[in-house]
RNA sequence: UGACCCAUGGUGUAACGGUAGCACUACAGAUUUUGGUUCUGUCUGUCUAGGUUCGAAUCCUGGUGGGUCAACCA
């Protein structure tokens, strides 16, 4: 038999799981899933994994899957963030119906379920300060030993408990703990907080609560009454398993199952929210929709598209070992996908103004060229040409090395959709500048109608000094300087990328890009791709560059 | 010096006891009115030592290396 080695229907583990179950009809061939953020921070690459996978994991297996807040801490928690995340997901291309649930929508039922485990002996309120509760875990290496509060009468509990929630103790007074098993090798099972004292009041449930329940007990319990069939998560969560199963069974629940993988990291880049959150407040960067925050927004604002990170996130798969992406396979996603839709325009970075000596003063003519050469449908336009033009900077040199294929003294080079033409000269400052570049065009090289018989090696981007507009160019580089922010050694500030955005501030674009609008994306023919920012206004236009194209000619030329 | 998890090219990820494949990266070439795209090719891999087996990346044991866990965070 033949096993094909095709990865297109290679399954991950996770699928390996729930085609097993779908085989044992473990859930009824159900399948079920959540995406369970927190709302304290913005989304990021990382989440956006978890989301596809999630929602995708729905999707291929024809089950649901649900958004579901886990908003059990109201210090940290704000309605901005809801908000936000919402956004994220619909724009990321993923939506989950009516099915948004909030940990707070069972806040009454997990307080029964506390009461229930008090009433079973296997819970209790605790008066130790977290200094002693510390302590009594003791470490991995030692069990712990019991709080002075663990055999309090069932009856003394439940009063306590009544007591915490309806605020009648002060925050860090008091919690309730599971009574579990102090020796076990795993910390978490050492009679763990699941409710603690929390009078800072909740983004939803105001101030009717007093005491909130801990990740650990909401999570399962969540799931359960949702009907999860499969709980994601990530690797960091797999000592706190058999927590999550230790209260579903106690309290005789529906039980679903929890399955670890690997969190996304990606080379020169910080994920974690707490790093995240230190570059926006010390102004290393403008915003958590910054450009070159790998946040979903601030990848939306760079000009990213959802089908891009998709895509992305399919293609560094899903398993359980730790690694390391390479941010190149992101630009490759980016460009894969910009290629196929993004308008081709022609903005010069770096003017140099070009005169035809051979063309007439005043004369326009106005040239045909595509949209976009990978789709026929995108049509053509109109672009003006006249005399004056200018070109890039970096396409002319005076004393060129060999492979060279731009504009020299006595070369030629075709202009993009235009005319092939000749340098006949350089005009230079009393400095040494070049400040204008005096050339021939060949009136029978026109593009498409070239019957001149020439041929060049170079084609250049240009644009009409009497029609272009000026634009504002920001272009961005990766933050860190270091592949990997795990190796730093000391602050990782250290490591901050000091040209990770680069202005250029008087940019010329061809009359055409004076209507560009928010979701265009365009490719600044041979420069990289772009859309325009939201900083954006008629008067100024500026544009993103979301990433470069391949240049394996800075690439060549870098390596002499 | 505990428990648990992990180990396949530079980076990811397949191969489910039977030919180590795919993608990204890098490099080389072809095509090209974008030094882009596209196409072709090349380099590079089963952590280590034993064991089981006709046969091991795959199963077992030891070692090595990496990760996680001792928040009233999630």
């Amino acid at each position: 038999m033949t096993t094909p080695n095709t990865d297109s229907n290679a399954l991950n583990f996770i699928e390996e799981i729930i085609e097993d179950d779908l085989q044992t009809a473990k859930y009824q061939g159900r399948v079920h899933t959540r995406f369970p953020p927190e709302p304290n921070g913005y989304l990021h690459i990382g989440h956006a994994k978890s989301i596809c996978l999630n929602f995708g994991l729905a999707q291929k297996y024809s089950g649901l899957s649900n958004l579901r807040y886990d908003d059990t801490n109201p210090a940290t928690e704000d309605v901005e963030f809801v908000n936000s995340i919402k956004d994220d997901i619909h724009w990321l291309g993923f939506d989950w119906d009516d099915r948004e649930y909030y940990a707070s929508d069972y806040y009454e039922i997990l307080y029964q379920k506390a009461v229930e485990l008090i009433k079973m002996g296997k819970a209790y309120v605790d008066h130790s300060t977290s200094e002693e509760l510390a302590a009594q875990k003791g470490t991995p290496t030692e069990p712990g030993t019991p709080s002075l509060y663990r055999e309090r009468s069932v009856e003394e509990n439940l009063s306590l408990f009544e007591g915490m929630v309806k605020g009648q103790f002060d925050e860090g007074t008091c919690t309730l703990r599971a009574k579990i098993d102090l020796a076990s090798p795993n910390m978490h099972m050492r009679d763990p907080v699941i409710y603690r004292i929390k009078k800072a009041p909740h983004h939803r449930t105001g101030t009717h609560w007093s005491a909130y329940p801990m990740y650990d007990f909401a999570h399962g319990i969540c799931d359960s009454l949702e009907g999860i069939t499969h709980s994601i998560c990530t690797l960091e969560f797999e000592v706190h398993r058999p927590l999550y199963d230790w209260f579903l069974i106690t309290l005789g629940m529906y039980k679903p199952q929890q399955i670890e993988f690997a969190r996304l990291n990606l080379t020169y880049t910080i994920i974690s929210k707490r790093n995240l959150k230190m570059l926006v407040q010390e102004g290393f960067v403008t915003g958590w929709d910054d450009p070159r925050m790998p946040t979903i927004s601030g990848m939306r604002r760079r000009g990213y598209t959802p089908a891009s990170i998709r895509e992305f996130a399919k293609r560094v798969g899903v398993a359980r070992r730790e690694n390391m992406i390479d941010v190149s396979l992101l630009e490759f996603c980016v460009r894969e996908d910009m290629n196929r839709i993004a308008q081709r325009v022609m903005v010069v970075t770096d003017p140099l103004k070009l005169v035809i000596t051979n063309y007439p003063d005043d004369q326009t003519e106005y040239l045909d060229t595509e949209n976009n050469p990978e789709d026929p449908e995108a049509g053509n336009r109109q672009i003006p040409f006249s005399k004056e033009l200018y070109i890039e900077q970096d396409d002319f040199m005076e004393d060129p090395p060999k492979k060279y294929f731009r504009l020299a003294p006595g070369a030629e080079v075709r202009l993009k959709s235009a005319y092939i033409i000749r340098c006949d000269e350089a005009v230079k400052d009393e400095a040494g500048n070049i400040t204008e570049l005096r050339c021939t065009y060949f009136p029978d090289s026109k593009s498409g109608n070239d019957t001149s018989g020439k041929k060049v090696k170079g084609t250049l981007h240009w644009v009409s000094a009497k029609y272009a507009i000026p634009v504002e160019l920001r272009i961005y580089d990766r933050l860190f300087t270091l592949p990997d922010l795990s190796e730093a050694e000391g602050d990782i500030r250290n490591y901050i990328n000091p040209n990770s955005l680069v202005v250029i501030p008087h940019a010329l674009a061809e009359p055409s890009l004076a209507a560009a609008t928010p979701n265009m994306r365009y490719q600044f023919i041979r420069k990289g791709y772009y859309c325009l920012d939201a900083d954006s206004s008629p008067q100024k236009l500026v544009f993103n560059q979301t990433v470069g194209l391949k240049d394996s000619w800075a690439k060549q030329a870098s390596k002499e």
